[in-house]
DNA sequence: TCATTTCGTACCACTTTGGTCTCATTTAAA
DNA sequence: TTTAAATGAGACCAAAGTGGTACGAAATGA
């Protein structure tokens, strides 16, 4: 139902966590008591997180985890790409094959509003989410800048 | 994998089929054949979005559909919602209860992308989705602008 | 050597998805 | 009144995806 997965949820939960000692090296145990999830959800974690080279992992005794780019170079996308695949809204978004292909005429638009709601993934880094932030409780503790994020310039498509 | 559903895209197509004639009407059988969809699957999308009032159902012999509204009042997430449901990038976007959710700093932040990305959506109508703008073939037919569409403010959090 | 810890992969239960089918209901025309 | 055309509602099923677990292999430090 256009969500992200619940992994991807975590992961970046488990990111966040990482985020706030940078330096230190913790392992999956570590990490599961610190974000509350299960052990071997975060070790399964972690394993795609590092294989995507957003963790550096250490192996053998002591060994552990940690950002392997400083917080504020790591976005949402990346954590995103890593634990679902590349951002593709549509199978067009990406490659072709989709059966009416021929005769699609959306097939482009997609295209556009994909790269935007890529963008606006791109827009967050982990730094910004390991920032407080709920010191309001529930009410809004942000401001969204809600301008139109996509501009269409058909006029300008091969004119 | 962070995708919307065949039925969207589908849906998608079959609203932009509508929307180059709003006022003619058009039954599933004519909307199967002109967007090159399965017939029972188009039956089956025109109805969901008949629910969401979307679009305009007459029954009965010549019967069929229409939009329900011109197609500049029409936004790509409007199709979204009315096929997957609220647009809910996670689980707490909209309701808590994710186990965690006491100890999750990062829930208020999903929010704020969540409503980048709906709006993004929003920003798309059925019009714009109808316009060619494939004349460029496999090339950037488009631009986007790429300003970042999320401000954080946190400062301002409860000052 | 041995304990610790990650790595790779396989496995299973469960849910969701995509697609089809059937029957009831409504409406216009014969 | 009868018939045909068309939507409405829901059940059904195969296939794929998801979440979670398990186990042995490899690496590292004591």
């Amino acid at each position: 139902m256009f969500k992200l997965s619940k992994l991807t949820d975590y992961g970046t939960v488990l990111m966040t966590e990482l985020a706030l000692a940078p330096a230190r090296l913790q392992n999956a145990h570590e990490l599961a008591q610190s974000t509350h999830l299960a052990a071997p959800t975060v070790a399964k974690l972690l394993k795609m997180l590092a294989k995507a080279q957003l963790v550096e992992s250490i192996r053998g005794a002591h060994g552990g985890y940690r950002l392997a780019r400083a917080p504020d170079h790591i976005s949402v996308a990346d954590i995103v790409s890593a634990l679902e695949g590349p951002i593709a809204l549509t199978e067009c978004s990406v490659h072709q094959g989709c059966g009416i292909e021929s005769h699609c005429g959306v097939r482009s638009h997609w295209r556009v509003i994909n790269d935007a709601v890529r963008s606006a993934l791109e827009a967050v880094t982990l730094t910004q989410m390991s920032l407080p932030l709920r010191s309001g409780g529930k009410g809004r503790a942000v401001s969204l800048k809600q301008g139109v994020p996509i501009h269409f310039s058909p006029s300008q498509a091969r004119g």
